[in-house]
DNA sequence: CGCATATTCAACCAAATGGTTGACCAAAAC
DNA sequence: GTTTTGGTCAACCATTTGGTTGAATATGCG
């Protein structure tokens, strides 16, 4: 039973496509804006934003021959619910947020 | 074992390892009992097992013959954390995390 | 128009993933 | 002891993944 899960997970799993989800946190960004703190060609980009459009975590819309992304948190907060099964969480913990913000945020050092 | 999101995610991204883990979530279970319910053999099992744990998922302690297995949602809990940046904010904004948290998520004992 | 820019497509490649079998080892049961 | 049970290991296989290039397709600009 293959479900949206797969997919959003499959998604999230790659550091490159977090960092892009980060970086379309702040704004949304053009195909080659977003190419541009990576190492990787623009076609491999391309395909990352691919996955993570049919994850339903952003959305691609062209105007003119600029394709804008945009992060779309519905598809997060569907596997967010997810874990929710798993109930026995202890509070959302702050201090690790922040630490995922240092680690994660400066796209510019992903590999 | 590891925290880390690229693992933790890949982990979750497969339908039968979220299975095993929902089975988890009612009792502790040895090895064998985990793999009843599926159609594939103990060796995938075995092998997906061994990738939860990789993530920090699961625990897998050995009493006797038998390999009892165990949730640990630590590692779940760092990637709710990190969902949560994206599902609740537009910008990121720590000030407005912490008062969330402080509104929404009163701190209580660990359940 | 002619050319640059933005993005994808197609073919290819190496490595990882998810599964299978059969041999193997340790612990328990008879 | 011998056999059964619980579980992993090793080798293999098919498919997917993440990346590369180079060509192709639009769109905008001077």
């Amino acid at each position: 039973m293959s479900n949206d899960l797969d997919t959003v997970f499959a998604a999230l799993a790659d550091p490159t496509r977090r960092a892009i989800l980060a970086m379309l946190l702040e704004d949304d960004m053009a195909v080659t804006d977003v190419a541009d703190p990576f190492e990787m060609s623009l076609a491999a980009i391309s395909k990352h934003l691919i996955i993570l459009t049919k994850a339903g975590l952003i959305s691609q819309e062209k105007r003119g021959r600029v394709k804008w992304c945009k992060l779309e948190p519905d598809a997060l907060r569907a596997a967010s619910v997810w874990m929710q099964g798993f109930g026995q969480f202890e509070p959302v913990n702050l201090d690790a947020f922040e630490r995922f913000l240092e680690v994660e945020l400066p796209v510019t050092d992903d590999p």
